[in-house]
DNA sequence: CGCGTGATTGAAACCCTTCAAGTTTAGTGG
DNA sequence: CCACTAAACTTGAAGGGTTTCAATCACGCG
């Protein structure tokens, strides 16, 4: 779990020793590709810090579709919030894309880590406005934009992951089919933006 | 701002005494209708509850298309969180929709409130969560919903607000134009929803 | 090597938008 | 309170973008 220490001293003053004490409540596992972290119906009762690979947050329509909500690679933090707090089944399902590394943060560290370091809630809090701030502009995009605009805007917010995806599942992300996005490809690739 | 009085101590244990003292960080107005709160670009510094009337929260994209992220009408709080704690120019406008009564709540109110009452973080961490999980049901929902669920979304979540928004704003909510919308309903209509 | 999944491509169908005209509703001033 | 004007809503026809279905190609994994 050395990357998640980097990680939160990067972003708290949380010294050695705080986190020696803290680190009683994590678990790091490694995971093989497409395992799943947290099903559909279960209350999510941790949080998971990615350490390495790709992780992915998603739910499933009634007609049977995947939708997804976000992506996780290194360094990022993926949770549904909403179950965890109201300790409801979470309509949610989070699993690996690629073999990953992933810290699980238990609902008893947060507890402890911001009784121990003040800067620690402080820290969370910017996290939840950074996530509502990214779903809010996301939002405003899918009101308005068409499959070429959304495709474009996914590789500027996230220029590594267009090539580590795989495309149904960046299709999903931006609410088209793949074959869709398939010819936004083709075409931009046509207009020489043959970068992406 | 009586209203918002009461709307406090319904949701924390929040004193007479100690809510005037609080209140000299509140000023309430009256505004006409298509009133603007928060202009794009401005820093918001305020939260606005809502005693009486409607506001909205929406963006202007390039095309110069209005794109409505959230209604607010009686007793709700609405604001550009983003720009408030990050103290950036806000991407977004709140305006009136009908003739209101708004109290500004101050940022000031907000720390004050934070240290004189325990239980008052505590219900505003809850109305983020709730700010998080009712966008993220919207963002699944316009990933995979055509026209017509949207709708069918829109009026399950303000039975209300379908007869008093005008149906342009509901169409940009939905993300679809208000001829569609029209459609959509007339539609509706003739499979005997006769009620929306 | 072969199988299966993902990516591509084509053609047809569909949903939604756009544009334009007509109708209704709401707001304003006499 | 009515008349007038502007804005909102409705309706139609045409067009465009996306989906759907189906077939083919490419690639990685067992």
């Amino acid at each position: 779990m050395e990357k998640f220490k980097e990680y939160l001293q990067h972003h708290t003053n949380l010294s050695n020793e705080q986190f020696s004490i803290l680190s009683n409540y994590l678990k790091t596992s490694k995971v093989k590709k497409q395992t799943l972290l947290l099903n559909q119906g279960e209350i999510c009762s941790h949080s998971f810090f990615v350490e390495e690979g790709l992780l992915r947050l998603y739910s499933i329509s009634d007609a049977g579709k995947e939708h997804i909500i976000q992506f996780a690679p290194e360094n990022w933090i993926v949770t549904d919030r909403s179950s965890t707090f109201f300790n409801q089944p979470s309509e949610f399902i989070i699993d690996s894309i690629e073999d990953s590394k992933v810290v699980h943060i238990s609902g008893e560290f947060m507890q402890k880590a911001s009784e121990i370091n003040a800067g620690f809630n402080q820290y969370f809090e910017k996290l939840l406005h950074n996530h509502i701030r990214h779903i809010q502009h996301r939002l405003s995009f899918l009101l308005g934009a068409n499959a070429e605009q959304r495709y474009m805007d996914f590789i500027k917010l996230y220029p590594d992951l267009s090539l580590r995806v795989p495309q149904l599942m960046i299709a999903s992300y931006l609410g088209i089919t793949p074959e869709s996005l398939s010819r936004v490809r083709k075409e931009l690739a046509n207009k020489n933006f043959k970068n992406f």
